[in-house]
DNA sequence: TGGTATAGTATGGTATATGATACTAAGTTA
DNA sequence: TAACTTAGTATCATATACCATACTATACCA
């Protein structure tokens, strides 16, 4: 069975973390996360399995063709997402979550209970 | 027993409270997190109980006054910093993580798990 | 001939984030 | 008298993030 950390634990083992990689695991994928479309994108990348780069344009309501762009190149250099091009005619392209990218749920479903909790 | 929760589930939860608050609890919080500041300052405060503004300087690398002001305020105004001033001489202040601020270690634990297991 | 479809790029602008440096008050200590 | 202390603020400069709009190629379809 699996106990609750504490929060006195939780400081422990990330101090040792930092001090021995160098860099905070944490800081780092709170970076990938900075941009004000990663998380919209994401959110829409998980509800299906491939999505195209139109489809997300209607999914994620307000992003223009840059910024989808730009934060889904930043999302791949990160290894969160898969893209995959088809040149037929027209050519289309395939976006999809990696295991890495699919593997953050836990760490949103932290988040989301947090939110609830917290949410005024 | 705590099952660990499916991707499927979590999906469907998300989904679930975005429609009912009408925001995302998930990317208001990340919201929260956006900033070059604010993972740095945040691991500083949960290392000490109360901290004050020349401590924060010299345990944040990097960090300028104006940076470490801003950061601070932002995080006060989302309700996760305490802010505590003693008019003395000379004045002093007191920074301290709140409830909310503190309940947040379930998810930077989440993030440290998934860090460490993809750190490349 | 002209419209449709796809996944963007190019260009130029504004807005926000971040940075460097100097400066403040007012009592205490040297 | 001058330096020291604290927690910033003020000012200006730079860098990055974000936005709006127009444009591309190429085959197919009407």
């Amino acid at each position: 069975m699996e106990q609750p950390i504490t929060f006195e634990k939780y400081v422990e083992i990330a101090s040792a973390s930092v001090t021995e990689s160098g860099g905070c695991p944490v800081t780092a994928l709170i970076s990938m996360l900075q941009g004000k479309w990663k998380s919209p994108v994401l959110y829409a990348m998980s509800l299906n399995d491939i999505v195209r780069f139109g489809e997300l344009k209607k999914e994620v309501p307000g992003v223009t063709n840059t910024m989808l762009t730009t934060t889904l190149r930043e999302l791949e250099a990160d290894g969160l997402v898969h893209r995959e091009q088809f040149n037929e005619i027209p050519p289309h392209v395939e976006y999809s979550l990696t295991e890495k990218g699919k593997n953050l749920f836990p760490v949103f479903y932290e988040m989301l209970k947090w939110g609830l909790k917290y949410a005024e």
